[in-house]
DNA sequence: ATGGTTGCCGTGCAA
């Protein structure tokens, strides 16, 4: 199975790179994150040629997820995270028991001060439920992955430069360390890192740059990891960098894992 | 130290 995490950056505005991306990787299931599109308005039409079978959980202009595939799967919600509706979590169970979460964690603002910044204590106290619910839910053999924008780039080669951005949200000490209760919770592997343990990977260059590939200051913020039971089982990675050149690009590229199923 | 871009909708807000 071929699953891809892509932060879209509004599914309606990017359709038409659903088609580069399944003509460059060809995934089976794509979690998108970012759909920025309300149920009713999600451009199925667009989408249902090359992923029949999709499960959307969206809201209007912001956050909202959806997981499309060309594997049946049974849709079964997602969670509402500290007490909004806010649409940042699909499920999704394929035959065989594999049981797929995609996850767009809120990305928390510009200070990284939980007093004084509510939208960066709302990403660690997503964290934190995040954190208590894996645990209550775990379970040695589950056959699980979790995919998403996490909205951190936890190691240091997950990020330009370290040191640089120590106090920049995304890479703070204090939300890695959240992320990485997230991680434990679960003894989650984080699949790209089984493969290149220390080799700089981004996911996501700024819009802001002049020339995104020439300063290269991106950032890995989007992750695939499954639990023990499907390490053994993981094939191999790839990050779509050539998407970040696509006509009108996400600032966020495809991250593809491939796993024996 | 500052400003740089994008999508949502039709104004700032969130990223």
């Amino acid at each position: 199975m071929r699953i891809a995490t892509w932060n879209i950056n509004s599914v309606r505005a990017r359709a038409h790179l659903l088609a580069e991306l399944d003509a460059a990787a060809a995934p089976d299931v794509v979690c998108l994150q970012e759909t920025k599109v309300a149920d009713e308005k999600f451009p199925h039409a667009a989408v249902e040629a090359l992923y029949p079978y999709r499960h959307v959980r969206g809201m209007k202009a912001y956050n909202g997820v959806a997981i499309l595939s060309k594997i049946p799967f049974t849709a079964t919600g997602g969670e509402d995270w500290c007490g909004r509706e806010d649409a940042r979590h699909a499920i999704a169970r394929f035959k065989g028991g594999l049981e797929l979460h995609n996850f767009y964690v809120p990305a928390g603002g510009d200070i990284p001060d939980p007093e004084a910044n509510d939208k960066f204590a709302h990403k660690l106290a997503f964290l934190d439920e995040l954190a208590a619910w894996l645990s209550a839910e775990s379970s040695p053999r589950a056959r699980r992955v979790l995919v998403g924008d996490l909205n951190i780039a936890p190691l240091e080669a997950d990020v330009w430069s370290h040191k640089q951005l120590l106090n920049v949200v995304s890479h703070t000490p204090v939300e890695v360390d959240a992320l990485t209760k997230v991680q434990s919770a679960h003894d989650w592997v984080d699949a790209v890192r089984h493969f290149a343990p220390d080799e700089p990977l981004y996911s996501w260059w700024s819009y802001r740059a002049k020339d995104w590939r020439a300063s290269d200051r991106g950032r890995r913020l989007d992750h695939v990891w499954v639990t023990p039971a499907l390490k053994g089982k993981l094939r191999s990675f790839e990050i779509l960098k050539d998407a970040r050149d696509w006509p009108k690009a996400s600032d966020h590229v495809p991250v593809i894992v491939d796993i024996d199923v």
